[in-house]
DNA sequence: TTGTAGGCGTTATCAT
DNA sequence: ATGATAACGCCTACAA
């Protein structure tokens, strides 16, 4: 791996010349400075083992007294197709679990000496499609992406033409590539379970866009673990397309005001869990509550928020990982791995029915 | 799970036909097929005018039957300096603050039609400084940083080569730009004048490093607050280099272990704040407290927190705003912008004095 | 150990 | 309206 030195400074700082200000130096620049030819230059710079030591040195100081960087663009241009730069779309930054979720893929790019581009979709698969296609245009060397749109053959091309897509968090449609998901199945069914050993028969289910794949997984679990104890399902006590905090909030008012209103509730990912808790301040009833997603202060509230937990940096370093292995070599058929969730028992979920 | 079917290509997959499928077509490759130059392709690619509309549709029928996607490498190499990418320098993407800031600058750089680079510095200058490089050889349209080092002159050169660079959160030190900081002083000057206003007199600080800007501005604030109400300085009561949570909360324990302990505590940033929560979730004690940043569910907790809040996501707007006027040509003196705070009163900064 | 020639994929310049 | 040719800054291949 080709690395380059980079002191700069011990120059002259004042006005200088003020010619050569507005230029960038290139290689052609210091290779006249120090006498000797650009490519001897390229040598030093990329540390190759032929250059006699006072040539070396003496490229080196132009080096140094020009502020010579060298041009990541066109050395990539020349090299190869890539860019050292890995692009990551997801749906909001400010989300903890992107953010986490980014953090482990960061690791994993510095490591492999790779840049980390991050782009939010905002849920919208048409600004998806933009920022992959903007990000192919720039020559990432991989692509990891949470999908926001459902139909990814657009992918198929460049997935063919080698480049590694990784899809996270939900799977891809019309597109075979490397996925990695969240047991959302096992994580709701474990949490329903749970609900149901503390004696609760009546649970409401709060989600969002159940025809996203996260939020299929976890009103399968929900279903399963009900019907395993052969409860009958009620669909009064279901409700979809809570993504935004106010429906979220809505929808448990709705649930608390029913008739016969669930003693239980299940949240299907960390925004609605926190909007269901702000709804459940100003309520008289208190259900029992288990959340999908740990967060942070989740400990802390009055009554500890017990949740479906998993580890988002984990999961970002896992599916960089596959990246890169991929980027060296690894040619075995698109994996399909499940990241595991575990039950965090904190109180919101012991509550016993009332 | 849809299925994808995976046919190779309809070509011959002899030896040389498998050479082409892993070839990224260009617009030669383009033009040829459509029977045209290649300058002609060019000129449709970026949509220039003076194009037949015949020739057009069937450039662009190739464009489209081949895949080709313009290499905004080769792009960028040829026309101009920059890569249509902006760098972004942080210390931890999943620190809330830091991740609404990311937010912030991606919003206005995607209406610039750049992407961003982010990458963490872990609080270390040594790391900031090859991130800085690295993101500089990859030729970046413009520069935004959270510093971590304590000598930015290594990038003299660089701003007067006219690479647009913005400081965020903390000031350059050895390098005249522009700067957007957080007004640390007034809000620390704010809470402390508010716990006075409730009577306390004793007065803990818990904060990190006091030679970083930020905690300098607040100890500073917190001085001369105390100052202005004729109350002596004491050592005892201020806690330095809280940066890790185990060390802000064994500063907590420490300050309510004394004889005559403090009433009421301010805690320098979001993770000293959480950080001293916790520590007095196993106190019997029951000091104000007032956090600097706001954050999430503050207002859920059992006893309400109250904070100094401002903006991070009108920060990076704002710092985002200024890089692009910058490199629109905008050649004002180097800006130093202050961003405002404001206390919000929710219960632990009104806990009167016992 | 060092240098020369050519090309990576695009855009700019100048013809036609 | 279209095309030929020369850059952009670097690296690969091949001499010297």
């Amino acid at each position: 791996m080709p690395v380059v030195s980079e002191h700069t400074s011990g120059e002259e700082d004042g006005v200088g010349a003020s010619d050569l200000v507005k230029a960038r130096p290139t290689m052609l620049d210091v290779a006249q400075m120090a006498g000797v030819s650009l490519k001897t230059v390229s040598r030093v710079v990329n540390q190759e083992p032929r250059v006699n030591e006072e040539t070396r040195k003496r490229v080196e100081a132009a080096i140094r007294s020009l502020g010579f960087r060298r041009n990541d663009i066109a050395r990539s241009l020349r090299q190869g197709q890539t860019s050292l730069t890995v692009g990551l779309v997801i749906e909001d930054i400010a989300n903890p679990f992107y953010a986490h979720l980014a953090r482990g893929v960061e690791q994993i790019a510095q490591r492999h000496h790779h840049m980390l581009i991050i782009s939010n979709s905002e849920e919208n698969s048409q600004r998806e499609r933009e920022l992959v296609n903007a990000m192919l245009r720039r020559r990432v060397s991989g692509l990891l992406i949470v999908p926001a749109g459902r139909d990814h053959s657009y992918l198929q091309r460049e997935v063919r033409l080698g480049t590694p897509v990784i899809f996270l968090d939900r799977p891809p449609v019309n597109l075979e590539v490397d996925t990695i998901l969240l047991d959302s199945y096992g994580g709701a069914h474990t949490a329903i379970e749970h609900l149901l050993n503390q004696g609760h028969r009546r649970i409401g289910l709060i989600c969002g866009d159940p025809s996203v794949h996260t939020g299929a997984g976890r009103v399968a679990g929900y279903r399963a673990a009900l019907q395993e104890w052969g409860i009958p399902l009620e669909q009064s006590l279901i409700c979809f397309g809570c993504d935004e905090p106010i429906k979220a909030e809505a929808a448990v008012r709705r649930l608390l005001a029913l008739q016969d209103p669930p003693t239980a509730l299940f949240a299907d990912n960390n925004r609605i869990c926190i909007a269901a808790l702000r709804a459940l301040r100003t309520s008289p009833r208190r259900p029992a509550l288990i959340g999908f997603d740990d967060f942070e202060l989740a400990d802390m509230l009055p009554v500890p928020v017990t949740v479906i937990a998993h580890d988002p940096v984990a999961m970002g370093r896992k599916a960089a990982e596959l990246l890169f292995a991929r980027l060296a070599g690894d040619d075995r058929p698109p994996q399909h791995i499940l990241m595991p969730t575990g039950l965090i028992a904190r109180g919101s979920g012991e509550i016993p029915p009332t």
